[in-house]
DNA sequence: CTGAAAGCGCTAACAG
DNA sequence: CTGTTAGCGCTTTCAG
């Protein structure tokens, strides 16, 4: 393969102006300039990018650490990133920790050796409560996972306040006894079961939840569990509500399995929506995120950052979209005094909201 | 950051020496590795990887190009790969081409910049055709998707069998009007269609198909739009195939759309098994695919050929699972005179089988 | 506007 | 077994 060098002797210049070409600098003259391009097209020249990133310290590389990449969720985020990624000509480097904080650490350790221009991260819950941005030598998004302290650049889905309108059209559809079932182990499962509580609490209904335990791989087997033992101790709500995509799927097996129709023997709604959740019984209501955004908006985020180190951090805040199906429809004869007053939703963190 | 100058002069030895342990090279004084060891440890000190890679001229790169991340199939085949590539120490650049030929060129230029030590191609039919091992500066290995004829490393499913299975199980199962619903745009989607067409005429049956047209992106509305035709023009037949996951999709959505019940009113079968292909009714009649141990066995593959650059080229050919569910369920009062001799399944070009 | 020259941090002969 | 040394291919002052 030819270099630099070669470049130079077949232009008639020297090196310099051949890198000065290459970088798009200006202050070249229109003949040299001509004269480089043209050897560079017929030597078929191409940088080496090892050496250009030893030599400038820049390696235009963004790395990406997604906690399952298997949901249907991250892989549309990996989508969005690699899609504005390579538009800038950045490389991305793909990473996959299955919900394991260690993985998650060694690929973290990983990003440093690889010196990336940036990182956009998607936390385990152990990682997020000790996460400071000053402990990694590269900047840093999160994407999905947020706590409301963490100070760092953020893109999130309005959790807390789409659980909260999700919980509300339950109620005025004429479901009181609301069970939701959620992964505590990572921060959406828990803000959203907050916007739960916070609906139930403001229409004076008791909350009911179960929690899936970790380890987050079996989340569909064990939200099976849960609702086959509901059923067995015949402890069904009127309603049930899952977390995320997977808890919906594991929810709705354990419901075919005992041939109980939504919404006529119990209704249904969750997070995520899937392909399949349409196909369901008479299709599930849930929260619809706008994923291919929130990973388009992490990229910008964090190329702005990379541009601009020390500008403030920022949290971007993208709702959910409440699509309504018969999962949830209208028991009949159901009243819904208390939504008299209806509270306004609780406040999120949004100091900068986009459109979803 | 601390470089190998600031290890050996900590240490007191020449950096050769702490390249050395570094390498874990043999041939290295006892006492001289413990200094360097300690000295590393003291400084934090990782080698830079950019220089590493210009002077060894090795990047320890794994380039994956899958023409389509939001399949499931190709996430779980990006997770076997990376998990695999990370255990051998390696790094895995990503690229989704959303089966564009010409994002698909662009991004293997892009692994030639990268000077990747390999990559793993499911490639689109334009590339395929006119695919050449020797155009590539690096090794290739094709994964899903090859034809009888190239030249090169690769791991598939046995397309054209698992189609005759699938095909054959519902001719026992008493249908004979099936169509198939396929994408001529892939090189499964055409080897598949070659399995069912064998099954068919075994069996002295007329062949139905249809073809999904590219782009393939729109694969689940042209499916849908597909059936929905065959409705309205009367023409639907006893049972329907479908080459793939997203095919299989649309024609659930649109028989559920006028309400037509598998397997009573019609059959239904296809490729690769999701979630919620249990969920459908009595359940979908799929070929389950293997898929992390295809992602497995082309990277296992890949390293192979990377530490043995001329040694012949290999196939692997893994077996679908045929796994009969509700939607193929027998029709009653079937006979079955045409399979009294039972053909054999057409010969796949497997030189090297291993299990499913 | 252009060129000469000094490294970036590391590996791999080669010499001792 | 260990150290010296010459680059890998490129960017970037610094002179001219």
């Amino acid at each position: 393969m030819a270099n630099i060098k070669d470049v130079a002797k077949q232009a008639g210049v020297s090196i310099a102006s051949v890198s000065r070409v290459l970088a798009g600098r200006t202050g070249v003259g229109k003949t040299t300039r001509q004269r480089v391009l043209k050897a560079i097209q017929a030597l078929d020249y191409r940088p080496d990018l090892s050496a250009q990133r030893l030599r400038s310290r820049r390696t235009d590389t963004i790395g990406l650490i997604v906690s399952d990449i298997r949901n249907p969720f991250f892989t549309e985020i990996s989508r969005a990133v690699e899609d504005m990624a390579y538009q800038h000509r950045m490389r991305v480097i793909l990473c996959n920790t299955d919900e394991d904080p260690e993985k998650e650490a060694l690929y973290l350790d990983l990003m440093r050796d690889e010196k990336v221009s940036g990182v956009i991260l998607s936390p385990s819950l152990p990682i997020l409560a000790r996460f400071q941005i000053s402990d990694y030598p590269f900047p840093v998004v999160l994407v999905d996972r947020c706590d409301r302290e963490t100070t760092a650049d953020a893109v999130v889905l309005d959790n807390t306040d789409s659980a909260y309108r999700l919980t509300v059209h339950l109620i005025e559809q004429g479901y009181r006894r609301i069970l939701f079932i959620y992964d505590a182990t990572s921060a959406t499962g828990r803000q959203r079961h907050q916007g739960y509580v916070t609906a139930m609490a403001t229409c004076g209904l008791e909350t009911q939840v179960k929690v899936v335990p970790t380890p987050v791989r079996a989340t569909v087997d064990v939200a099976h569990a849960i609702v086959s033992e509901l059923v067995r101790e015949q402890l069904l709500p009127d309603a049930l509500i899952g977390s995320n995509g997977l808890i919906v799927l594991g929810i709705i097996q354990a419901l075919r399995e005992v041939r109980l129709q939504f919404p006529e023997q119990i209704a249904l709604a969750g997070f995520d929506d899937s392909p399949w959740t349409q196909l369901q019984g008479p299709g599930i209501t849930v929260i619809a995120q706008p994923v291919y955004d929130i990973g388009q908006a992490a990229t910008e985020l964090l190329l702005q950052r990379i541009a601009h180190p020390s500008q403030p951090a920022r949290r971007i805040v993208l709702s959910g979209e409440l699509r309504k199906r018969g999962s949830s429809a209208r028991r009949t004869g159901a009243t819904d005094e208390c939504l008299a007053g209806n509270n306004p939703p609780p406040q999120e963190g949004r100091e900068h909201s986009l459109t979803s």
